[in-house]
DNA sequence: GCCGGTCGTCGAAGCGCTTCGACACTCTCA
DNA sequence: TGAGAGTGTCGAAGCGCTTCGACGACCGGC
């Protein structure tokens, strides 16, 4: 409440004591006995003082900010992408940091700008893809950072994110023991298999394997978002095989057509065709009926890819993988 | 190159300068002979030197970083806020200002926090509602701050937005000049009415001005989000108003229902009913058929709020209000 | 009753940068 | 030719904080 901007210094008077004797009983790197603890802590509340971050980082090598690295693309699954962020910031709010927001459009040169400036401690990047060119800036960073997703080559680094293969095996498990013997994923624009991105392929890769191990019937196509085409592979496929009875959506923005084609095209939901997708909760729960999916994790990622890029900071050494099990939430879909 | 972390003082040993020199060759704070200044840069970018954000704020209390404070609640419009978030940090970086990301979870405390360490030098705030906590608080802080959204009382904010209003107008017109005579405006879900959210209100402003003004028949409702609830607000509607030729959307998440619906009441569109949306342009076009809509312009408003708190930070008076013109797409739904 | 340990506190030395005042030059114009 | 007005550069004083070493005061053990 005194004249704009308090410093330690005017605490350190306030409180009687020394100026090192504030900033240890703030970090607690030594001890201060419980009297003097509470002048200092009393005169804190008092004066209204909030460390000055820059000082702070100044003398202690530590920013307390982590970068969180957007990616800028199109066929983006955007709406993820915000619960990724929010879930991020609320974590690094646990362990008292910050989060400063990257785009991609300055390239590795933001990245690298913000390292080299100390203006954070540590990176996190979201939606890495397989082959990311900022995957090898990361390797000669000296801070620490930690990949939401997969590149094709992440010896070295951490990755964390759902075990998609696992989700769309986790999918077709599922439909088996329905009894439903012939199925089909529709899955990313075919545009993002092309790019390598991880999480698509994966997905494919667990649908493919566990169709062949429950020794189903399965066809794995690549979905675009518009409704027309989406009615065209819906019709085709179900013209193709007419003995299909289960569907796996792994697109966001399909969901809603997929379920609109099929209604168009009388089939009922569940009763002709079951569908599972993988997609975040809210988007399941609003479709009609509301969809059986496995969660996209966004808070469960975001919590994990923190506390994994915080224990580096700290030195420890963590695992290169970090994979989150799928969880199946059955509704009304099939 | 040279041993991790080069300083300001090696810049100026190694192109035999004072540090004082390189520290104005930086910022042009004072003449320097041509001569002089390559030396530095050439040390400078011989060295990869980056000038360290800490001390740099620490000595200029510019920290050179601004806060976007995200809302984080139920009905919000997600994925325009990424958008609005990408905009705010790619305008940043061209006024060479970087951006600390901040959820609502802290509360107004964060913001405190944050602009009392010095960590911000200036605020954007999203999504702001007619009665929004975070709005007193800014009035005390001397930090410059510009919000996305309008407050019951904007008096000495600064406040930026699309101009809802005349949105909704210019949809009426349209509609009006295509010769439709009884229309509808299907809204935000109620809950955000009741909050008080400006921009659903303002729509529904102009939407009924203009309906007036051109002499139409005209309602507004609120609209839900799932499917059946949709289908039924449509049925009904359609079934009270046999003479509605024209719909107006102003819900992202509800465009794509809203097109089932009709769909499934054998309504074509636009042959029976006209629709026009108020969305991002991708949502309008990836829909079928694809909408003629008005569309929201997050890069501007967000590059618009950057460019009004950067004018503020340099101590310039703003307008109060700044309200962006909407801009109509015709497509195929009118 | 003296010595070695803790414990709690202090003072001072930076961290890397910006900025202010000073100072040596070089022009210009009376 | 000399005063006055720029130019271009330097040195040093902070900015507010953390951290290191030092140093009394107090403790228990012999």
């Amino acid at each position: 409440m005194s004249g704009r901007t308090v410093t330690i210094a005017q605490v350190a008077k306030h409180a009687g004591v020394a100026v090192s004797t504030v900033s240890y009983v703030l970090s607690g790197k030594r001890t201060i006995s419980a009297d003097t603890r509470r002048r200092v802590l009393d005169s804190i509340s008092a004066l209204g003082y909030h460390p000055n971050a820059g000082a702070r980082a100044l003398a202690s090598k530590r920013s307390n900010v982590i970068a969180l690295v957007l990616p800028l693309r199109a066929g983006m699954h955007v709406p993820v992408l915000m619960r990724f962020a929010s879930a991020v910031v609320t974590a690094a709010r646990r362990f008292d940091h910050d989060v400063l927001l990257l785009t991609a459009d300055e390239g590795t040169a933001g990245i690298r700008r913000v390292a080299a400036s100390a203006l954070v401690d540590a990176l996190v990047l979201m939606d890495v893809e397989l082959d990311d060119r900022r995957v090898p800036l990361l390797r000669e960073l000296p801070e620490p950072s930690v990949l939401i997703g997969f590149p094709a080559e992440p010896a070295g680094l951490t990755c964390v994110d759902l075990d998609f293969a696992a989700a769309g095996a986790r999918c077709v498990e599922h439909l088996a023991e329905r009894g439903h013997e012939e199925i089909a994923l529709l899955g990313a624009p075919s545009v993002v298999y092309e790019r390598g991105t991880g999480f698509a392929r994966r997905t494919r890769e667990g649908f493919v394997e566990a169709v062949e191990a429950h020794g189903l019937k399965g066809v794995a196509l690549p979905c675009e978002e518009t409704f027309d085409e989406i009615y065209e592979t819906v019709r085709d496929l179900l013209h193709d095989h007419p003995g299909l009875s289960g569907l796996v959506v792994h697109n966001e923005a399909a969901v809603g057509h997929v379920l609109a084609a099929l209604r168009q095209l009388d089939r009922r939901v569940p009763h002709d065709v079951a569908v599972v997708a993988i997609c975040p909760d809210d988007v399941a729960e609003r479709a009609s009926p509301p969809l059986t999916s496995v969660l996209i994790p966004a808070e469960e990622v975001g919590r994990e890819a923190v506390r994994l890029v915080m224990e580096k900071l700290e030195g420890r050494v963590v695992p290169d993988s970090t994979l989150l099990a799928p969880l199946l939430a059955v509704r009304a879909s099939t």
